[in-house]
DNA sequence: TAAGTGATCTCT
DNA sequence: GAGATCACTTAA
């Protein structure tokens, strides 16, 4: 199979259907002039305004405005004042939802992978594509359905005890070298 | 286990 | 404008 870059719509369904079928599929950018291709190996789904732990629950801001726009695009933010975390958009325009990136290849926990890839603000409100100098593409490797353990998310309890418990959080454990 | 770190959001 | 909060990581 042919490696294919991701577009809007792939991104553009169920954010659930999304963060799941995204395992697998290799996030790619350049650092340093080299491509760099790792698969995704954990996501977290955030789920429109009614999803507690979702940055758009309280509407739209300044800084969450991307969500509310059209599917494909990347979300970063800075984390703690220190991590940039990657999430791409998804859903219709106006839905305002996301797929947080929480692992690739070796690389675990959310804020590596960004400084893996060099990720900063810069690529944020970008279209994912190599415009960007980051995308995701599908090269074919095969997730079976067994291979994939659903958790809560990580780190939103303050989100209440009904969505912090939901099963958004997908990990791979798959990946074989 | 606790602290670092700074943008963002919610009050005054 | 001030204060609290935070989708994390690292060093103990």
């Amino acid at each position: 199979m042919k490696p294919a870059i991701l577009d809007d719509d792939f991104f553009r369904r169920g954010t659930l259907r999304v963060a799941r079928d995204l395992l697998g599929k290799h996030l790619v950018g350049r650092v340093n002039g080299a491509e760099l291709a790792l698969p995704i190996t954990e996501v977290e789904a955030y789920d429109g305004p009614n999803d507690r732990a979702c940055h758009a629950h309280r509407g739209r801001t300044a800084r969450n405005a991307v969500m509310f726009g059209p599917p494909g695009f990347w979300y970063v933010y800075l984390c703690y004042g220190v991590h940039w975390l990657l999430n791409i958009v998804t859903g219709p325009e106006d839905f305002p939802a996301a797929v947080l990136i929480r692992g690739a290849g070796d690389v675990c926990g959310p804020g590596r992978v960004t400084r893996r890839f060099g990720i900063t603000g810069d690529q944020d409100r970008k279209s994912a594509g190599p415009a960007a100098g980051l995308w995701i593409e599908d090269r074919g490797l095969r997730v079976r359905r067994k291979e994939i353990e659903r958790t809560p998310r990580i780190g939103i309890g303050y989100a209440g005890p009904v969505w912090s418990s939901k099963p958004y959080r997908f990990v791979w454990d798959g990946v074989r070298s």
